[in-house]
RNA sequence: GCGCGGGUAGCUCAGCGGUAGAGCAGUUGGCUUUUAACUAAUUGGUCGAGGGUUCGAAUCCCUCCCCGCGCACCA
């Protein structure tokens, strides 16, 4: 890409241009190459060993000037160290050079000794200098960071460069994810990868982003869900299963929705939901213990306040959805008529409620505004209306409610688990019964698998990145997305 | 899509009808254990874009763009 035009290139990237030149114009590499290193700047700071032959390499973060010598921290992902250049361990003009021909920005490799200041201070005694990559554009300001909502966004590697809890969610995030697919391989689930681009989305309520195939001349859709290919595997004998990856959902953008975003389903045969809850409940319990210091999570504001506990202490929480909704609502909530339910919720608070739905639409509104966002520690939402979860196995006592979980946490529903439908012959008419108020096409080759046989199973699905905003305390998603879908922004 | 808030130097922000400001970064110096180093001097702006009101607009009005928050759709 070209970079942009401007009228006139502002004098701070006229004075890096000219540094530029003039390094090569010395024969020095300005946008060197191989480096060999013996440590990365945070890994060497951490574990710090005096005196010993160190090479790292990394970006300039920081400089302090003082005459003959100057300190420099240089450092990456995995945090920073000090460097001490003095002007008796190289050359006058090298000396020279490294003061006006590299800036706060540029990456380079430092041969030299490792050892600890007056101050205490992990530092490496630099003896050689290696410029590795000039930087033509400045950093952002030192001590705030990128700040700007916009920049963070759009210019991911600015806020991953200046701001450490940026640095720190992503990381997490990634060993997370990791240990997410360790405990998963652990119990002997085998991840696959099913379409992204599917013919009929399915497995979810939601408008697909739609494409098309060229070669084929056929519409195309990017997947809202796996779940339909997942258990067409379970059909073919995969009896624990998982997937892990993003799915796509073309719907509003929030603080709580991205609209790719990334989705654990794993199902396993011959389970039931409880079951199902008992997995997610250990797995998620395991990822506290092990990233977060224990099962109390607290969310902290910028200025380290603690705003928000969550207490995963085990066993959690699994009441039935009518308990739920009653508790809060009233005992009387569900012999109410429609227009008596409004007027209930009215007096609660909840506005956003019409007299024109369906009586489960009503009960589900009552549900996510007064139960669902004030529910912080973790519950699992036992006994679902069947309208809500057309993929799921009726209950046997009561068949107008599934057998199924909603785990909430953080006022947000983290992750649902079934005891999976795999009746053929009831999953068309749920189908139907559902298709016919959202038009949705119904997967043909899905229920022809089940018509071979699926073994009864228990399926979950979790937002991974509700449960990372979760575990990390981040207040949106697009804190724990690295590039969250932004508009394109045009010329202006 | 609707409502509210925001967009000023590379970054963080102040200014809110009367000559465009500060800190950091940058530039030129001083300083060999500093760490938001210190210190002297100094550069840097189509005030998101376009239109209007006014003697005069960053500031008031209109339209548009982008970001954030809330609502709606949804996990």
């Amino acid at each position: 890409m070209q970079p942009a035009p401007e009228h006139s290139e502002s004098e701070l990237l006229q004075f890096r241009r000219a540094k530029l030149d003039e390094l090569q114009k010395r024969g020095i590499a300005a946008f060197g190459g191989k480096f060999e290193v013996s440590h990365d700047p945070g890994t060497l700071r951490k574990n710090f060993v005096e005196g010993i032959d160190v090479r790292v390499a990394g970006r300039i973060l920081s400089r302090r000037e003082m005459g003959k010598a100057t300190f420099f921290d240089i450092g990456d992902i995995t945090g920073r160290i000090q460097c001490y250049l003095s002007k008796s361990d190289v050359s006058e003009e090298d000396y020279a050079l490294f003061i006006h021909q590299i800036d706060i920005g540029d990456f380079v490799g430092v041969t030299g000794q490792s050892f600890v200041t007056k101050k205490g201070e992990p530092s490496i005694h630099v003896k050689v200098l290696t410029p590795l990559s000039k930087a033509l554009r400045p950093l952002p300001d030192k001590w705030h960071g990128v700040t700007d909502r916009e920049i963070k966004y759009r210019q991911r590697y600015l806020d991953l460069i200046s701001n450490d809890r940026s640095r720190e969610i992503f990381v997490t995030r990634s060993k997370m994810v990791a240990e997410i697919r360790n405990y998963l391989h652990g119990r002997d689930f085998l991840e696959v990868e099913t379409p992204m681009m599917q013919d009929v989305p399915g497995g979810a309520a939601a408008r697909p982003f739609e494409t098309h195939f060229n070669a084929l001349d056929q519409k195309m859709y990017l997947r809202i869900a796996p779940e339909l290919y997942l258990k067409r595997l379970l059909v073919g004998g995969f009896n624990r299963v998982f997937e892990l990856n993003r799915n796509f959902r073309n719907e509003g953008v929030s603080r709580r929705h991205n609209p790719e975003f990334t989705m654990l389903e794993a199902y396993w045969a011959y389970a039931d939901f409880e079951q199902m809850a008992d997995l997610v409940e250990d797995m998620i319990c395991h990822l506290a213990e092990k990233f977060c210091g224990g099962l109390i999570i607290e969310h902290k504001d910028e200025e380290g306040a603690v705003t928000k506990t969550i207490d995963l202490t085990r066993p959690w929480k699994r009441v039935s959805y009518r308990e739920l909704v009653k508790g809060a609502a009233g005992e009387d909530w569900f012999t109410l008529s429609k227009e008596a339910k409004v007027e209930r919720a009215h007096s609660l608070g909840v506005h956003e409620i019409h007299a024109g739905d369906e009586h489960h639409e009503l009960d589900q509104k009552a549900f996510e505004k007064l139960v669902e966002e004030k529910s912080f520690n973790p519950t699992f939402v036992t006994h679902v209306p069947k309208e809500l979860v057309p993929l799921a196995k009726q209950n046997v006592a009561d068949d107008s409610v599934v057998d199924v979980y909603e785990l909430i946490i953080n006022g947000q529903e983290i992750s649902p688990g079934y005891s999976e439908l795999n009746d053929p012959i009831v999953q068309r008419q749920r189908l139907l019964d559902q298709a016919g108020e959202e038009t949705q096409k119904i997967d043909e080759e899905f229920l022809l698998a089940l018509e071979h046989g699926m073994p009864p199973a228990g399926g979950i699905g979790i937002g991974i990145d509700r449960l990372i905003m979760m575990l990390t305390g981040a207040e949106s998603i697009r804190d724990v997305v690295l590039f969250p879908q932004l508009k394109r922004k045009t010329e202006s």
